[in-house]
DNA sequence: TTGTATGCGTTATCAC
DNA sequence: GTGATAACGCATACAA
């Protein structure tokens, strides 16, 4: 059984104008050098027998794609599928295919995945997740990428420490936690807890840092056992606030490293008959889509996701052009004010 | 400046080992009619130079590109999600690579999506959503699905009424919500609502003919205005919900024709001082990965996602491979109980 | 068992 | 302005 039957060729086209296949090239191509009237003779034709040429033909020859590969670790986050839909329609738009690979946070399959799409001939890469977060990659997966990166661009979202060869799209997440530890200052609170996904992630530690930063710089003493650590799942978010509701002192805020951490937060606080924000507040990070449909609605950090995602496919496009880009482009956030925090009782 | 620079071909492969590219590429498809000592020579120098074939000029050959095409409507819905995953590991499983497209929901953009991923070779078109969920498909969209399978298969996922020579994997909705009325009754309900999403959709209005179905069976009467018909967003949820909860009489339980909407509807409830399952009791179905935490956790319909992924891939496979294929697989759900219903009060 | 020649569909380089 | 031809990388039919 044979797929792609009675395909139409770009000789069949040349047949029937009574060209080249050349020719039909050059009307394709929009060169200069045919004729208005052979131009628009073989136009008709391709009309008529709705010709349209084979992408992969074209690609041997070009060895261009124009295609993206986009490894993201799971469409569960609604964050990352924002960043999916976002780089595939400007991708769409300017005439490319976004091919997105699910990689589970497998580093394994993040491998296979990037030699398959190599093999299909990729224009360059974008990481999402996975590896692109590790805050200390191995010496093997730097060499895999920096091996990779010889053949096409790779451009990571939110993390792509560590890769000398690679370029960066950033969210400024230190700048973001910092104005919501700014906010939850502001509505009074000096007794703050942390509940954050996996550690030694890009996307962790740097809130944990910049947490303790302002702690510190405010005098308000760093109670070590109001940070608990899980992994980025509602569950865990319930769990790390569970464990931060048996401590003798509790906290009148709890910042969350992300929304679905922030989540299962709110399960917890709910479940032991508290109130939100009477009785705690609570920050996440990423407003996802329902971020906004919570009791009470979660007050969260807005990532400009289209420009992140614009700018990842901007800079594999402008590498391939040959243009001059940056190495690292770092995108400002937004303090999302819902009804998740209010000032604490005295 | 050029991508893919440095790569190897078979050619290089060829030279290394003394032998010809055909000898290389006989070993690389594992024929049998090369001696062992040429085979482990060349296998050896495969390995060593990293080699691997050129999966476009592959494809151009073979007429074969191992990839599928799936056209999904959102990747906001949990359930396309889900599907999403699943056909992904199982075409990763058998060496094939899943092409996501996202529709939004658009004929055009799908029209587009299809003719693209057609240039770039798939070897077959999985639609979930979108047109597929059309209830009374036009003539137009009929003859574009009947052309573009003269040249691959297709296979709809939940829907594809109407498409005469396509494939359908569907589940089998009218008997899993035929359980949720029936599970209704059981707990004591006479006096149930209805919340849908769009209506012309398979997904809606076979769920709507089964409700009215149930109910004229069992002489309950059916109360029109306690179905509200909206679209599949939890806003829209939530004012369905509003909608029945302003009339004079209400309805002990509300059934919703997916999760998303029985969130709004669940915030719809509480907003007004309700208590579910006390008060009213509430069903979705799809059973989104949220649904178990919602408070209270949702008792919904579970659809057999794996299975629904996995004979849509393979129905693709079987076709390419000639085999003899079903026209139409039918998967059966799963009731899943939970918390958000009980027997109605006195 | 192995090598040669050819084609897959397109585009670029030459000629004319 | 247009056409023949080679090349992209691989796999097959055929010859040896």
């Amino acid at each position: 059984m044979s797929l792609h039957k009675d395909h139409i060729t770009i000789y069949d086209i040349a047949r029937r104008a009574g060209v080249s296949a050349a020719t039909v090239s050059r009307v394709l191509n929009k060169h200069f050098n045919v004729s208005t009237e052979t131009r628009e003779r073989v136009e008709k034709i391709i009309q008529e027998q709705h010709y349209e040429p084979n992408e992969i033909a074209r690609t041997l020859h070009n060895r261009l794609s124009r295609t993206i590969g986009l490894l993201v670790q799971s469409l569960n986050n609604p964050f990352f599928v924002k960043i999916c839909n976002e780089a595939e329609e400007y991708c769409d738009n300017i005439g490319y295919t976004l091919l997105i690979g699910i990689t589970s946070n497998d580093f394994q399959k993040e491998s296979k995945l990037l030699n398959t799409f190599l093999k299909k001939q990729v224009d360059g890469f974008i990481l999402l997740g996975g590896r692109a977060n590790e805050f200390h990659p191995d010496k093997e997966m730097i060499a895999e990428m920096d091996l990779m990166s010889k053949h096409v661009p790779i451009v990571f979202i939110n993390g792509g420490v560590g890769f000398k060869n690679c370029f960066v799209v950033n969210t400024d997440e230190a700048m973001a936690f910092d104005s919501i530890m700014k906010y939850l200052f502001s509505c009074g609170h000096k007794k703050i807890g942390l509940i954050t996904g996996q550690r030694n992630l890009w996307t962790t530690d740097e809130k944990v840092r910049i947490y303790k930063e302002n702690l510190k710089k405010n005098r308000y003493g760093l109670q070590e056992d109001w940070i608990v650590s899980g992994e980025y799942t509602i569950e865990s978010g319930e769990q790390c606030m569970n464990k931060i509701l048996s401590r003798k002192k509790l906290p009148t805020a709890v910042a969350c490293t992300n929304d679905i951490l922030a989540i299962g937060a709110m399960r917890a606080v709910l479940h032991k008959g508290l109130k939100i924000p009477e009785d705690v507040s609570i920050t996440g990070f990423d407003d996802i889509f329902m971020a906004a449909e919570f009791i009470p609605p979660l007050t969260t950090i807005r990532q400009n996701y289209s420009l992140l995602a614009a700018h990842a496919v901007r800079t594999i496009i402008d590498y391939i052009e040959g243009k001059e880009i940056e190495k690292k482009i770092i995108i400002k956030a937004e303090l999302i004010v819902r009804d998740s925090c209010a000032s604490p009782r005295n």
